[in-house]
DNA sequence: TGTAACCCGTACACTGGTGTACGACAAGGG
DNA sequence: CCCTTGTCGTACACCAGTGTACGGGTTACA
């Protein structure tokens, strides 16, 4: 390595390239996840081999898709307030999950067929720990149910907010309602049952 | 046509070898959705050729697979008793219907690829009307929400099998307690509410 | 203004899956 | 027992997508 510093380092085109790359990649993930690098391409305004220039393989753009998406996710949810009345905190967990899905899209199906299953698992599991220690918390307050185990109900939030997704863009759900449809849905599951109380 | 009756009709091994073929499709569609037709010939013991003199093409084989999984599942749905208090009659439906999903596995998934979207609504259709005049029935006697729109009702019981099933093969699910704990997260999430209440 | 960095288009090799053709061989049915 | 029906293996044409190579043209940046 010469002791000058970095001769020329990126270009400024290039680095807009790359961004303009992978926003057109989450955009075109997000509704077909198997689409083509062609698409892709094509969706950021570019040649099918400048793409290449900048990611070596579909795994690697893939790969730098997912982790864009995670760590903009990550961002989000780090900042709603998971302190107060847990069934409160829930509806801004929520809130706040809603808009990523809408964001994201189908990209982590995408993500599914080239990345292993662990390192697929290990990405759902940061957001998947934010919803279990809120539901712990709950159910210690008994606020939450106890009389199913605790990762079914993380499962459960899940299951309701992918499924809001599905019904929104079937069109037989309303995306203002989403929302509060959700919650609505997802509270009276957690509820504490009456034959639970003393 | 001749006036003589057909020739010789189809051979007794034919038949059994369409037989295999689809039973061979439905096992291996179930776990893996785009399995190519090697494989699927490779399963029913048959020569991939052999696959193409009884189906025209994939997509003939995955209607067929399609037809046949959605037949048997009238049938077994068929047979539920949905009189009576509507929970009960959910719960039995649960049951029936869990046993569908555990069978199909993800056939659907690899009809989605093949078939038109309308011909998947007109599919996916049959057995959603069942749920829907139940929970009809139970809201109009007062027994589930009215707060929600009917039709997300239905989606939610579909959301919840569906990713009961993802539960169980991620093992974070017993298949054991299954039918369980999807009737009582669905049974609590259908229940009218207390502010709701009169 | 020069030059390295970069983009683009075309072309090509390679892979994996689909669907067809053909000829030899086995098996069921009259 | 014979002939039709069906199966099997190999081989081939075809398509779509991936990844690489190269040469001419641009663009940023110093």
């Amino acid at each position: 390595m010469p002791s000058a510093a970095t001769p020329r380092a990126q270009r400024a085109d290039a680095r807009r390239n790359v961004a303009a790359i992978v926003d057109a990649a989450i955009r075109t993930l997000a509704t077909s996840p198997d689409a083509s690098m062609a698409d892709i391409a094509a969706a950021a305004g570019v040649g099918r081999v400048t793409v290449y220039a900048h990611f070596a393989s579909r795994a690697d753009l893939v790969r730098a898709v997912t982790t864009r998406v995670i760590d903009d996710g990550e961002v989000a949810l780090a900042g709603v307030d998971l302190t107060g009345d847990p069934r409160e905190a829930l509806v801004r967990l929520i809130e706040s999950s809603w808009q990523q899905i809408v964001r994201i899209g189908s990209v982590m199906a995408a993500a599914t067929d080239v990345l292993d299953p662990g390192e697929i698992r290990r990405l759902h599991d940061a957001p998947a720990e934010r919803v279990r220690s809120l539901v712990h918390r709950g159910r210690h307050e008994g606020v939450f149910r106890t009389d199913l185990p605790e990762s079914w109900l993380v499962g459960v939030l899940h299951m309701i907010i992918q499924g809001a997704a599905v019904e929104v863009d079937a069109g037989r759900l309303s995306p203002a309602h989403a929302v509060a449809t959700i919650s609505t849905t997802v509270l009276a599951a957690y509820a504490v049952p009456p034959t639970q109380r003393p």
